[in-house]
DNA sequence: CTCTCAACTTCAGCTAGCTGAAGTACAGCC
DNA sequence: GGCTGTACTTCAGCTAGCTGAAGTTGAGAG
């Protein structure tokens, strides 16, 4: 199996290109599990296991608040890497995960990243590239949260939808969705009825179609 | 005058216990500028200029909607730095840039940062390390906005400024802090008097004493 | 000392979006 | 085939927090 790990690695953001040695070191030290659909892998502020990657599924990093009120920071989907901030600072997990589908992941314990990144200059720069991508995309979602209604929040998920896989599949419901853009399933079909009179979308509850991205793009502010 | 610019850099998170050839470097490349308040830095999506420290004054980082609505994203004082994603990724500015005060700035161009986390290793896992608090305070801000209401958020921003006086003093006025918690000045009011009723806080138009910390601590939900 | 202006407070109305309840569609299971 | 449970939709009512307006305070300028 493991030969087949490492083609996988080799996609990674954070080894394409990267020093073959470093690249034997990960595939020698991972892990494999499963979860099944609604298992908990993790929680906020316990010791970090190591980077987690999916070979398939789904999973959602999530807040928790007292009432039990969740926010979902972030679906990931087949080959996408989670916990990185952990495995990188030697610091508790900042949030919990659960699987949302069955599901198939890998962990690469957390001391290897840490010894590469001191060793290996191209790494490293890797590394801080890939973290402050991950800067962006928070930057994005705060901006996304205090600075757009739930409709354009909505017509927004829907184009990243296309691109981002991640965002649909098996156990990425509608009440998923919802937690992820800080709204509700109810508000959220209200949104998308209100797109569609518009002629950007059709829908039925299994599937949305995008009918004119031109449309779309402008109820997304884009 | 550059003598006094090393030993900031020294007490910078990104240079402390660093070698000396590394801030030699940084002190030789650097220049400053300063701020009129309410003077804006950078812009959005602008090509970076590189890394901002500032000297003294109060700056504010923030991204704003068609409407001309602002979210402040962080605010910024004496001896902190700023615009570090463009820095070490060579990307475009995230968000615009503005003095809240009159500020005296200095600026280190990027291309240092990604040479000296390639040849550095020390340097690199310190810019990790760094990088990773930023993520891992942007999860908190968006936990923040999502899971809990005004009043809540209101009184955890009381809690941090005890410990980061970026969040007090010249500029940083209560519009700026409703842009920050993603209010209006007029909420933060309500909210304030609506602590106060219980006892945890006094405050007039010009100041505010924290009088209970532990009762300020339950209804921050902390 | 007075004038001006910006910051802050308070209040009355309004609205986006939440809550809870009821109904529908459909997949999985016996 | 019918039964059960989960996801989705719709709607009526409610509420946190926004908006705009009016009043207060105090610092700084002349």
């Amino acid at each position: 199996m493991s030969f087949l790990l490492a083609d996988y690695l080799k996609q990674l953001a954070y080894f394409e290109g990267q020093n073959p040695a470093i690249i034997e070191r990960m595939v020698n030290s991972a892990f494999s599990r499963t979860a099944a659909a609604g298992e908990t892998l993790f929680l906020e502020g316990e010791e970090a296991t190591g980077l987690w990657m999916i070979q398939t599924g789904r999973v959602k990093v999530y807040k928790l608040n007292p009432d039990g009120q969740e926010h979902i920071l972030r679906i990931f989907g087949d080959h996408d890497t989670f916990n990185d901030i952990s495995a990188f600072d030697g610091g508790a997990n900042p949030a919990n995960a659960a699987a949302l589908s069955d599901t198939k992941l890998w962990i690469f314990p957390s001391q290897i990243f840490q010894e590469c990144i001191q060793t290996d200059g191209t790494f490293a720069l890797r590394v801080v590239q890939v973290l402050s991508g991950r800067v962006r995309g928070l930057i994005r979602q705060i901006e996304n949260l205090t600075l757009y209604s739930v409709t354009v929040r909505v017509a927004r998920l829907l184009l990243n939808q296309v691109d981002d896989p991640a965002l649909s599949g098996t156990g990425v419901t509608r009440a998923a969705l919802a937690a992820h853009l800080a709204t509700t399933p109810q508000t959220i079909s209200t949104a998308l009825r209100e797109i569609e009179i518009t002629g950007a979308i059709a829908f039925d509850r299994h599937q949305i179609r995008i009918l004119r991205e031109d449309l779309l793009r402008s109820i997304a502010m884009l």
